[in-house]
This record gives C-alpha cells, sequence and structure tokens, in this order.
RNA sequence: GGUCCGGUAGCUCAGCUGGAUAGAGCAUCAGCCUUCUAAGCUGAGGGUCAUUGGUUCGAAUCCAAUCCGGAUCACCA
C-alpha cells in the first residue's frame, strides 16, 4: 500500500521547461465546423494536456484561414441573396448563416455551368467562364488591392463565423491560447525564399518562379514563389513556422492535421530543415485519418457532413434521455441537471473520438456513438460516479492504516493496472496518442468494477480491509479523474 | 504509375520496439439487484490475425511479393 500515494504524485511531473506548440482545429471560415474538425480538436487539445502532464510548457494554437477564394464565395452569394440579411436578423449562428451562403454560390454556380453547357460551351470551359466565378476572382483581387468595401464585407462576415466558432469552442470545452489569421500570415516566407536563394537551397525557373529540388529526398520538384512573385501556400507555412519559433522559442512544433496533407507536411518539414531553421527536427505532423460514416464518406456536396453542433447537441440530448430513464438523480437542481447532461454527452462524443489510434480511418457509426454502455466515456465515469459515492459516505473513515493481510486477487488486479498509469502518459506524450489513456483508463474502470462486484467496502471483512479498499476506490478514482482530463473530459459526482 | 497509410471475431476497435491458450466493446445466448449507483457484474458461442513466401528456437508483430481499400503526387489551399 505504500505505493498508493507516490503514484498520485506522479500524475503531475516535474516541469522539464520546454515550449511546445500545438496546432489544432484551424478552420476556413466560410462553413461550419463538422464531425472531422471534432477530432481533430480533440486530439490536438488532448495531446496538449498529455504534453502538459509530462512536463511540457503547452502553447495550444490554431491558424484561421480567413482569406481566399472560399470566403468571397460566401460574399458573393450574400450581396446577391441576402438583402442585408444578418444572423441577428435571422437568428440563425454566425457560422452556420455564412456557410448558408456558401451553400447559395455553389448552387447559383452549378446552375449557370448547367445553362452554358446547355447552350453548347463545353463543361472545362463552363466551369471557368461563369460570371459567379469571375465575380468572387475579382474580389478575391479586390480583397488584395484593400479595397475599402470589400474588405468592410469581408470583416462583417468573418465576425460573424468567429462568433459562432467561439459558441461551439466554449461549448465543447476548449480554446487556445494564441490564434494566428491567415489574413496576417499569408505573406510571410517571402523574405525566407531570398535567403533560400542565398543559401542555395532554392532555384529559379527562366520564368522566374522559384523551386525547391526533393527529388533526392523522395520527393518531386515543389514551386515556392509563382512566377507572378506571389508566394504559395507552402511558402505561408514556412513562414508561419519560423514567426512560431520567433515568437515562443519553441522546441517542439505539433501539426494536427489530416493525412491528406502528409505530403505537403512532409514537405515542410523537409525545407525547414534544408534552410537550417531551428528545431525543424522536432516538427511533428500529427496525422489523423478521416471520420467516415457507416454509409460512407462524408461529402459536402451531397450533404452528407455530420455538423459539429448538431451532433454534440444530440449527445447531450441522449444523456439527458438515458437519465432520465435511470431516474437516479431526481434531487438534482435545473442548472446541476443541464450540467450533468452536458458532462456525459461530451464525455461519450469526445471518448468515441479519442479511443481510436488517430492515424487510422474511423467509422462514425450514430448507433454506436450514442451507446453508453461498454467501451464509452460514461461507463468510465459511472464508475468514477460510484466511487464518489462510496466516498462521500466514508470520507472520515480514511486513515494512514497499513494492512497485513494479503491482497486478494480483484485487490490486487486493480492495484496492478493503477500502477502502469505514470508510464501510460509517458507512452501517450511518446507516440503522441490519446487513444493509449482512453484504452488504459477504460481497463482501470473495468477492473475496478469486477473488484467492486466481487467485494464490498464499506462491509468489508475488517477493518484493515475496509482501509484497503477505500484507498484503492480512492486511487482509482484519482487516476479516472486525471486520466479522463487528459482527454478533455470531465467527470460528475454522480450520474 | 511513384510515394505514404491501413486490412485482426458479424460490426467497431486493442495488441504490432517478436515470446506462453490472439483481447475488449457492441450484437447473440444464459445467469446476477432484501448489501456500497444494474450507465454495472459473471459466463457461453464466435478468429486459416488479407494471401503467399522468407528470417527466427518462436511471427498478428520483422522482411519481400501479391491482392483489396484509402490518401497524395497543382504557379489550389
Amino acid at each position: 500500500m505504500k505505493k498508493i500515494i507516490p503514484i498520485v504524485a506522479l500524475v503531475k511531473k516535474e516541469m522539464n521547461g520546454k515550449q511546445v506548440m500545438v496546432e489544432y482545429a484551424s478552420p476556413n471560415t466560410n462553413k461550419p465546423l463538422h464531425l472531422g474538425h471534432l477530432r481533430n480538436i480533440f486530439l490536438g487539445w488532448s495531446v496538449a494536456e498529455i504534453l502538459k502532464a509530462n512536463g511540457y510548457h503547452v502553447i495550444k494554437t490554431c491558424i484561421v484561414n480567413d482569406r481566399g477564394i472560399h470566403i468571397c464565395k460566401s460574399m458573393l452569394a450574400w450581396e446577391m441573396y441576402a438583402d442585408g440579411a444578418t444572423p441577428e436578423s435571422t437568428g440563425i449562428k454566425g457560422d452556420h448563416f455564412v456557410g448558408d451562403y456558401y451553400v447559395k454560390f455553389n448552387e447559383a454556380y452549378k446552375r449557370e455551368v448547367a445553362d452554358l453547357v446547355a447552350a453548347g460551351v463545353p463543361q472545362a470551359e463552363a466551369e471557368k467562364e461563369t460570371w459567379t466565378i469571375k465575380r468572387t476572382q475579382q474580389m478575391l483581387l479586390d480583397w488584395e488591392a484593400g479595397r475599402p468595401e470589400v474588405i468592410e464585407l469581408w470583416k462583417k462576415m468573418n465576425g460573424w463565423v468567429y462568433e459562432g466558432f467561439d459558441t461551439t469552442y466554449k461549448n465543447i470545452g476548449v480554446g487556445f491560447d494564441k490564434i494566428y489569421y491567415e489574413s496576417d500570415t499569408y505573406l510571410l516566407g517571402k523574405d525566407i525564399v531570398k535567403q533560400g536563394m542565398d543559401k542555395k537551397v532554392f532555384y529559379q525557373k527562366d520564368d522566374s518562379s522559384i523551386w525547391i529540388d526533393l527529388t533526392a529526398d523522395g520527393l518531386d520538384e515543389k514551386i515556392v514563389q509563382r512566377s507572378d512573385g506571389t508566394s504559395v501556400y507552402i511558402t505561408q507555412d514556412i513562414g508561419l513556422a519560423l514567426q512560431k519559433y520567433e515568437q515562443y522559442k519553441i522546441e517542439q512544433s505539433i501539426y494536427v492535421i489530416g493525412n491528406e496533407q502528409n505530403y505537403h507536411m512532409k514537405v515542410l518539414k523537409l525545407i525547414c530543415q534544408k534552410l537550417g531553421m531551428p528545431n525543424a527536427d522536432n516538427i511533428y505532423h500529427l496525422s489523423y485519418g478521416m471520420v467516415e460514416l457507416t454509409s460512407g464518406k462524408m461529402k459536402s456536396r451531397e450533404g452528407t457532413v455530420v455538423d459539429a453542433d448538431d451532433i454534440v447537441d444530440e449527445m447531450i440530448s441522449t444523456s439527458q434521455q438515458h437519465t432520465e430513464e435511470l431516474g437516479k438523480v431526481k434531487d438534482f437542481t435545473d442548472a446541476e441537471l443541464k450540467d450533468l447532461y452536458k458532462t456525459i454527452g461530451l464525455g461519450a462524443m469526445k471518448f468515441y473520438l479519442l479511443r481510436v489510434d488517430p492515424k487510422k480511418t474511423m467509422v462514425f457509426n450514430p448507433a454506436e456513438s450514442i451507446d453508453f454502455h461498454g467501451f464509452t466515456g460514461p461507463f468510465v465515469q459511472y464508475t468514477y460516479a460510484r466511487i464518489q459515492s462510496i466516498l462521500r459516505k466514508e470520507e472520515n473513515a480514511i486513515r494512514g492504516e497499513q494492512t497485513s493481510e494479503p491482497l486478494l486477487d480483484a485487490e490486487k488486479e486493480v492495484m496492478v493496472v493503477a500502477e502502469q498509469y505514470p508510464s501510460i502518459i509517458e507512452q501517450a506524450a511518446f507516440e503522441h496518442n490519446p487513444s493509449v489513456i482512453a484504452n488504459y483508463v477504460f481497463n482501470v474502470a473495468k477492473t475496478f468494477n469486477s473488484f467492486y462486484a466481487a467485494h464490498s467496502i464499506a462491509n468489508a471483512e475488517s477493518v484493515e480491509k475496509k482501509q484497503l479498499r477505500l484507498k484503492i476506490s480512492l486511487l482509482t478514482a484519482n487516476i479516472i479523474k486525471s486520466g479522463m482530463n487528459l482527454l478533455g473530459i470531465s467527470v460528475p459526482e454522480r450520474m
């Protein structure tokens, strides 16, 4: 039993003085967040918490893609169809409001292409020649030129989106320490192109576009500056990577980005290394797989995208339904109930998305996701609430006494699993993998539940046994609470 | 086509730095609430670990090839 206290103490390690930045979420501002973003966000948040538990100082960050052709599409559609409508005037959440106009744009665009094709214009040509797309491109040029009315509209619509995003972030209990905006960073990297030329890492072609040759590394040639002198996506990323370092002296830079950008991230890291950027070796792409539905992939064109706000609401109302059916918390106030539904609903959602190895494509099964039995967040939360129920009654009973009686199998099992916790935290950090924690914490709960069913705690065979079991229970509760916290999941005292 | 990732029970997933009868949840079936919360516990059935070959005393795990699925290879982001 001597080991119990040290284990709990190990939950929080000494700070190691190292700065790490974790970038996640990074949405476009033309439409609301969806299920894929949730996987990204929960992963980023959890990995950040896991690194903190390993002694790192972590800066949570996000790069908002607030400029470009996508937002111009929403802007154009708003000008065409909104007649001055706003989120306030319609009662629609800002990000959804702007997203609706993005959809309207695409509808109008499709109609126009169809009309052109019907008039005999070839498909490929029609797609480039529509008034809507040309108008959008002009709008982007106007934005870059800083035309006041375009900038004003852009600010207004992005503002709506940010309000919507903030509501969602707050609702799901996440946030950032530092937010970057692409409109501030998209010109970064120009100087770096120059340096790269000087260092002969980059070279210029006849048309004056600038490239890097990565064929020796098994990749291709990659453009870093267009022939018209403007920078491309990767160039901005190099610039931001350097800025992150300069601003925070980070030792590690972690990017939570989907696996469709594996190649891009490989190129980014390689270029940073070749440019001799500090800590370029510690750029880490936390690549995660797509979230698919049982019916197949989510496709925005086919309207099969699962909206983040919708699914979160659904999880919360499902938890309410289950809770009411069980009728265990009838004495709760309305505020307490609301809080509980959210704790359980979000717990189920987060656990469901985090229990799978990040790099794997995962299937989101709606029926399974709202099942609160078995390998789920609510199962683990329930185990915690059960322990708290006992500890509340026996609050003053725990003393420092040691027992000389041998451990029973079920008692030993719990102890054995509990002792693994510190190494599990290290493993999760090493692998940048929250599913390690999810699997472990489930195992802790399962093992405890078997013990709980086999032996009485309050009415143990002896005073010594009761002491031992109370301590085992407390230890288990502490580990569950701590582990779930590393997943961004809170635990209820009662449920 | 090149590169990368995946293929383990009906379904969703662990295990993969080699080691004993391959695990869990869901689903199915059979039990357990006069004792600490049954969102729980106990048990049963269910697997040629994609295929083939190799390395090894020993392979789901390492290597090679093949098959299947996905991603990616823009002067897009």
